[in-house]
DNA sequence: CCTCAATGGAAAACCCTTTTCTCAATATTG
DNA sequence: CAATATTGAGAAAAGGGTTTTCCATTGAGG
């Protein structure tokens, strides 16, 4: 650690022989002056190394350039993807994240919740792990603007989602379209919206009397759905699509153990794109991404508008998810040969 | 968003009937009154709800009351338990934390370095995946204080790690107290620092001749290396030790696909405590847990301290792992043995 | 010589807390 | 009963560096 001097705008405007003012319009592009003189101050600013400090700027212009994002989300499947595409959209702005990770403890998010707005946080974005669950703290009167992504908020609030029911269309959908005519979906509880959702959209495409089946979101549920289909007498579906890539797992899992071929004899689809569950897989997964990061990169760029006092349209936001195609889901040829067409089509 | 006006010192010492400068020693028990104006001053503020605006006292304190993480570690296996550790050290102290991840994209890091330079952080804890790579950005000459957690930093540094040999030996010492005799350990590539630790442990305690297998840290090679072991004609291991939690789970898949049984047969234990694998195992795996978010409690409290400018004694500092039993493992008569004696001793 | 535009500078504003210094009032001592 | 010490509390400045406002200077054109 080397306390040095930190350059102040003073020493830039010394150097270029300038006043503090012309060289804080300078570098800010605002004030009138020769096109010679703003390019001098600029140089010399990047010559020296100079760095506005961003307490004294604060000072003057309102706005810290800090956010903050909260969440109860602790193992970091949904919010570590979604933190990183907030900070991809705000780091080229200055702006700088506090993360707050509250569990599901109402006291510890506020707590961390008086921390940032102390600091002056110019918004923040809540974050959960689930759609129709709020976080234990209510946001709703705050001085700075507050968006929601993947959590529920106020009805009057801006909120970021995933489309769930696209993106079990674009899955069910893919089923169909490579032959597989006997389609069950394996999800999780009821109670959930997204679970309701995804599960709407798979009837809707595959047909209202196709089987849906709940329990819980764990990899012991796949297996044991796979005991209850192939265990009966019913016909035994030839197209699965899962309610998360855990289920999948335990779903590939169990028919491999019972000498089915995946994806030969059946077809198998996931949900979440959790690159540690889907890879390890055997084979891989054919899965539905939510775009998190892209959902985030798009809080990001709310929130800042909004700290902007630009205005922001309220309500719900759905974003698309996308098909990630791996090896359990089979119909190759016919996936190469729509991407050939979607490349003429554009 | 309700821009309601913020409580202010001022505010306080009015309603008080006292000045700001009695208001502001009171709140912080410095300075010389009455004990009964201190008390009915912080009761005003108490009832007033007041909170001091920490941009203005970083100004006269000359501290920010916040510190930067910097991760390379995108998946968060790592980072997200140090995460909560620091933050749980810290938040109590009103100091809030920047999460950076950085991938490993030096531009990128600078990017974030900058900003919360800018920011004037108090200190910045780094953190990575892996105890023997630095982080794609030099740290040593910055003008605040760092502290490495789970990543190398030069040797003048402080820095945080897990202790592994320890673990690995943990481990190998509880495969041996429960009864078995021909042990295996299946771990990640040689390159790895850690890996030659926990080597090196096994072997110290298992015996010189103990097999060490390398390998990725994937399931895939746990698999693999089961069917090295099981399809050659050499004597059979009945306990495995695993370098991960992924290794150890594709070993017991790859053993169940055998008949052979977990924990009755062959004894397993992996390392990491990653629960979403750990758990997910059938059976759930005994593993060791290197206490990250100890470790991040621990990174907290001396990035504290050294921005209080106390002194904090330069070096590694290795923080002992646990293991943690579930069912992979078997030996439960002994466990609940030594357990009970632990009680009796203490 | 006057006006105007262009350029750049001096100084205030920005924000709120903490700290220092001072003073009055009371207590203590010789 | 002075003279000194102690206590309680307030006024004002410091703390920080940037941005912004407004004014001054210069040179050109009328």
């Amino acid at each position: 650690m080397v306390k040095a001097e930190r350059i102040r705008i003073y020493d830039v405007a010394r150097v270029a022989g300038v006043s503090v003012a012309t060289a804080s319009k300078a570098l800010n592009d605002t004030g009138r002056m020769t096109e010679e003189t703003r390019r001098r101050v600029k140089q010399t600013a990047a010559a020296l190394g100079f760095r506005p400090n961003a307490m004294a700027r604060a000072l003057t212009q309102q706005r810290s350039f800090t956010i903050g994002l909260l969440t109860n989300d602790t193992y970091g499947r949904f919010t570590l993807p979604v933190m990183a595409g907030v900070s991809e959209a705000l780091v080229d702005q200055g702006v700088s994240v506090f993360l707050c990770g509250i569990e599901d403890d109402a006291a510890l998010a506020r707590l961390h919740l008086d921390a940032m707005l102390d600091k002056q946080v110019d918004g923040i974005i809540a974050t959960g792990k689930r759609i129709d669950r709020r976080l234990p703290v209510d946001l709703s009167h705050l001085p700075v603007p507050v968006v929601y992504a993947f959590t529920e908020g106020p009805d009057d609030a801006v909120t970021l989602v995933s489309d769930d029911a696209q993106g079990a269309r674009e899955a069910t959908q893919w089923l169909a379209q490579i032959g597989r005519k006997a389609l069950v979906h394996i999800t999780g509880p009821e109670s959930f919206v997204s679970v309701a959702a995804r599960a709407g959209a798979f009837r809707a495409v595959a047909g209202r009397g196709a089987q849906v089946l709940h329990g819980p979101w764990s990899e012991a549920w796949g297996h044991a759905a796979i005991a209850k289909l192939w265990d009966g007498d019913a016909p035994r579906p030839d197209g699965i699509f899962c309610g998360n890539d855990q289920i999948a797992r335990g779903v590939v899992d169990a028919l491999r153990e019972r000498n089915v071929e995946v994806p030969g004899d059946v077809s198998v689809i996931g949900f979440d794109n959790w690159e540690i569950v889907a890879a390890a897989t055997r084979p891989p997964l054919t899965t539905i991404d939510m775009n998190l990061k892209e959902l985030g990169r798009e809080a990001g760029r709310l929130i800042l508008d909004l700290a902007e006092g630009k205005p922001v349209e309220p309500g719900i936001r759905k974003l698309p998810c996308k098909l990630v195609l791996r090896q359990s889901c089979g119909g190759d040829a016919i996936a190469v040969r729509n991407q050939e067409e979607m490349l003429q089509e554009s």
